[in-house]
DNA sequence: ACATCAGCGACATATTATGTCGCTGCCAAT
DNA sequence: ATTGGCAGCGACATAATATGTCGCTGATGT
């Protein structure tokens, strides 16, 4: 407890804070230069021996290099993720993860996995409940193709040029041409990745799939064309819309439709009342969506 | 870095594994059982002395209670997430939550705060890019009421009955009356959570909106229905499909609605022609859906 | 009023964390 | 080949400390 003790396990953390996950690294000199950075001033030798020992304790990894070790933590350390996890917010996780694998490309959440890892863990361990996986799921709208893997390396390539302003060299889909793109912003739309970008020399956006994208490589050459990605993306949305404002909805409904509304929910805003034995009167106000002319 | 040392370091993580984050907390009497219990058996007083010194160090806020301290994390302690963060990561874990906060309501991702919030502070470290929070964008599929908020208490109490099988006593909407349910499943669709439940008494299935619950209460009483969530979502989505078979769609299409295509993405499968100079040929492969049936 | 128990201060001591120094290879540039 | 630079690592000395023990105090609830 005395200042010492404090102050070694707040180095300790800290050094933790600087490792990344395991495709990553960094050599111990970064470690040292950052301690040495926040005040916690150690001798490099105290360093090495740190990382030795954190490596059984907190499962970091490390390889050879040519200029000292690179150190990671392991893929599925236990540790990435501190706090204890209740039964119920385990739960909530998993919803949150059930979600996620249906509307977003696995590879946006990777760095997720270890809280679902955690989460998993936990329910199972739980005594009472062992159906625990079908308890909670994610409905999706309508259709549903499977969201497309992407590669790692793609993704991080198109991030760091988004956020570099750096102009961007792929190969996209099927093109053998190759082409220099100014990468803008990313959205996600139904389960793919969206890519806003211009084509260098010429001014219109366009929309690229990022898992359709087939080699990238950043060049060094900046750009600085940037684009309102909320205002485009809006005006996007609003342009399947039919009209912007809320209507308001009554019909008649019996029979098999009649059961199924008694079970379901298809807006806050809905009220229900019973005519007679057969016939059920529905009333909301929701959008007016192309969604809706057709549900009537 | 001898035995002691590690021994120590690993004491002083798996004490932290075993403290939640603040609404929760355990008493330092657990904490001493947890070491007991995975053979790092240190007296009560280290205990005691350590949790202080994690205080100042990891941000572990206690509070009185008639039974000793009740420990906590902070809530906002950058320590609940350790390892480093490169700005790509950050920035894809900035899009998973923009996504988040459009699909689910915010409750359920709280314990993701943490994370999030780490990866907001790597973003604006950033020296090159100062506007990322435009960068990344989730797309709303149409029409996107906000999501609504739902009180911890309620769901945790929602999650708890689900998964310990018993009755959960509720007020619903704003009838005065109360209902007592049991909890089979839950369903996230839009933006709103949807607990599946029987009423006692009853054997059909009811969908209400967790978010309407107004008070909850947990009985005693278990109850042993169950239902098969996977297959309940499944014949709920089909229910809105037109055919379950992926159709050919050709289209022609000029001036505005052509600019549009050229620019937007419909589906993966689209193949994009030029007849001449106004008119544009499109085919792809898609699920018969209503809204495709009003694209057209 | 009593018993119980949590927090806490004090203290002693065996234990150890850390800096220093020097050796050994590996790499790269001369 | 030769050299300089640098990373890892073992050894060692020592000042410093982590931890168990004991006993007091003040709440709490019976």
């Amino acid at each position: 407890m005395p200042a010492k003790t404090v102050a070694t396990l707040h180095r300790i953390l800290e050094m933790l804070k600087v490792i990344p996950v395991y495709p990553r690294f960094v050599h111990s000199k970064a470690v040292c230069a950052h301690l040495d950075s926040i005040g916690a001033i150690v001798s490099k030798r105290t360093v090495e021996r740190d990382l030795m020992a954190l490596t059984e304790v907190v499962g970091l990894t490390f390889g050879e290099s040519p200029d000292g070790y690179k150190w990671s933590f392991a893929f599925d350390s236990p540790y990435q993720f501190i706090p204890a996890l209740s039964a119920e917010e385990a739960l909530s996780l998993k919803l949150v993860q059930q979600h996620l694998k249906l509307f977003l490309p696995s590879s946006s959440f990777e760095k997720l996995n270890a809280l679902f890892k955690k989460s998993d863990d936990i329910l199972w361990r739980d005594p009472v409940s062992k159906s625990w996986p079908s308890l909670v799921q994610s409905m999706p709208p309508a259709f549903t193709p499977t969201p497309k893997h992407i590669r790692q390396a793609t993704i991080d390539n198109v991030y760091a040029a988004l956020m570099q302003k750096r102009i961007l060299q792929i190969n996209y889909a099927d093109k053998p041409k190759t082409y220099k793109i100014k990468p803008l912003g990313v959205v996600v739309r139904d389960k793919k990745l969206v890519l806003v970008c211009k084509y260098e020399g010429f001014d219109n956006l366009r929309n690229l799939l990022v898992h359709r994208i087939r080699a990238s490589e950043i060049k060094s050459d900046t750009f600085s064309d940037s684009v309102d990605m909320n205002k485009y993306v809006n005006a996007q949305a609003t342009a399947v819309l039919l009209s912007k404002h809320k209507i308001d909805v009554e019909f008649h409904v019996k029979g098999y439709v009649k059961q199924l509304l008694e079970e379901s929910i298809l807006d806050d805003s809905q009220a229900i009342s019973q005519l007679d034995d057969t016939w059920l009167k529905v009333t909301m106000s929701v959008m007016h969506t192309v969604e809706l002319e057709n549900w009537l």
